[in-house]
DNA sequence: TTGTACGCGTTATCAT
DNA sequence: ATGATAACGCGTACAA
């Protein structure tokens, strides 16, 4: 024991008067023991001020105490919410959380994360859209007996293996909004067809318009792929058009806010020009001037919940976590919606 | 082996006809191996597509593959930044990163950082600002013998510690720009008293103004704390002088930000009637509307050198990897900055 | 240059 | 309810 200092369990164990099992059950505790004995093990941990060693936990139960965040995400400000939220989750745990960003165009992506998965053998792994959506990533978990929560803009898998939002009802809620003001030239600002969120987001967006008996053409929907750049192109196609759309509502707040800076561009003025709403709910849009009308999406609490899931069977039935999987998305009215101008 | 399909170490050797040791030299890259074995054994494992097993060797190591991000950060984007550069120096090897961020507020805070590096066994921790400017938590690295590399606004460490930028040099840079532009009723938005990097860019502009000879009333000076609402607090503060400065001075991006939506707030137009300059260079800078001037902080390439530097004495003399210490701020030029209207 | 025996600190098996 | 002993997979003396 004094070789390197810190006290092994079998100080403890030496220490106490039992064997080494014995401390470890009390470790685990494990159900099967004696009050006693129990007390007297914990009197000398806390004494000794033993800490179990993870390294040798994990080489004998062939698992870390580790979460992993498999992502591959263009929104920076989402992945740090989402870290919020599991690290919120695991604080005070002596779990960790190990942070992988993967490449999902690379050919060898179900590869990589199998390496990953196997070198590491976490705990369990959430994984954040767009690539949660590529249900081979799953099977890659399942075959490795590796837990793990996906997070998406719907339901696409299991409860207990899915944290999800309505993106698609939102959105009608939000394209409602706009039409109740008196908006019928409405443009949207798509996202890449590969992500899921995308196709929830146009397919509230279309329902909406649907719904309000609002013929849609084809020239108000412009494509972007959530980034600023994208944004800023796809918005100058829309209010290239004559006439001009008197709203637009851009999938992300990203691109709403390129689209505001387009307007702004041409001397347009937000929102007597033009409305506005995004969808996400960042920094951004309550920090640019006008304040924007955008979607919360509350990811913090996604990414701790689904961290919790993940956690469920070790803490077992004493907190008996039931997490919700669907997280509604709300409507948040700022200042970048307004009616149309008379006439326009 | 073919109890849970993996083959170990064991397998490798006993195929290959050689012993463990023989397995493990070849693993860990020794030097004094003949060639002829190396090949041998290095054949055995790619056809048994033999991986080492991370957790024993971290048993017997006594260290993990494991790089720790240390951080008590309010600026989410920053530690994205932080993250994607290190994320990338550690790509492709087998290291993975864990990201760890604490209460710099805390009593607990030290014994938190000790307890979690005990129980790591992290191979090397990276530590952003502004826990990075405590020195104790350098000392608790030390103590534990766990490298470290700490980042900031200024030197503060060892080269083989730190990674710095020169904060004051380039806000003089800054605020000269002002000065030649016909400004000089200039207001500084200051950071957070604790903050190293705060007193930094201070320096820099009570240097630039006093070089110009130019006198600071203490009213230009308003405090912030980093956070897009106290800038909005103290950018009402500056605007409410009479008469007021024609240029402001922000210690970090989120605080020009609130700056601009504070002039804008109150009709004012940017950059007619205030100039405004930033610190950071993270993506709202260029995305609001006028796009921001600000300094461009290379904090995707310290965080990527910090991590080299972490792993320096892994990679040995192979790759030799002098990495700088000093990064240099620019100052980005874009349209919230104008010469002071006339008269004014 | 290579092999043997043992240590790293924990959990699992199977007794009692 | 508790204990002796064998894994877990790899690295290191030290010997050969």
């Amino acid at each position: 024991m004094e070789k390197t200092g810190k006290p092994t369990i079998n100080d403890v164990a030496r220490i106490a008067g039992v064997s080494k099992k014995t401390v470890s059950r009390v470790i685990n505790r494990s159900p099967l023991l004696n009050q006693d004995t129990r007390a007297r093990v914990e009197a000398v941990i806390a004494e000794l001020g033993y800490v179990p060693n993870v390294q040798a936990r994990a080489l004998a139960l062939r698992h870390n105490f580790l979460l992993g965040l498999i992502h591959d995400n263009p929104n920076a400000q989402m992945v740090m919410n989402v870290q919020a939220g599991i690290l919120e989750a695991i604080r005070d745990t002596e779990f960790e959380l190990i942070v992988r960003p993967i490449d999902r165009g690379s050919s060898t992506m179900l590869a990589d994360v199998r390496a990953f998965l196997e070198r590491q053998r976490l705990y369990g792994v959430l994984i954040l859209p767009p690539v949660s959506e590529n249900d081979m990533l799953a099977d890659v978990c399942n075959d490795l007996g590796t837990r793990y929560v996906r997070m998406g803009s719907t339901a696409l898998d299991a409860p207990e293996h899915m944290v999800a939002s309505n993106d698609s009802d939102v959105v009608v809620e939000a394209v409602n909004h706009l039409i109740s003001l008196g908006h019928s030239r409405i443009g949207l600002i798509a996202g890449p067809h590969g992500f899921r969120s995308a196709r929830e987001r146009r397919k509230g967006f279309e329902q909406a318009l649907s719904e309000a008996g609002i013929k849609l053409p084809r020239s108000l929907i412009a494509d972007g792929n959530y980034t600023f750049e994208s944004g800023l192109a796809a918005a100058d196609r829309l209010l290239d058009l004559s006439p001009r759309p008197t709203a637009i509502f851009a999938s992300n707040d990203e691109m709403a806010a390129a689209t505001l800076h387009a307007a702004r561009r041409r001397g347009m003025s937000v929102p007597e020009d033009l409305s506005i709403i995004g969808f996400d709910d960042t920094a951004i849009a309550s920090h640019i001037w006008p304040p924007m009308t955008t979607v919360h999406w509350p990811i913090i609490s996604m990414g701790r919940s689904a961290a919790l899931k993940l956690l469920a069977d070790f803490f077992g039935d004493d907190q008996a976590v039931e997490e919700p999987s669907l997280f509604p998305s709300t409507l948040i009215h700022r200042a970048s919606v307004a009616p149309p101008r008379a006439g326009s």
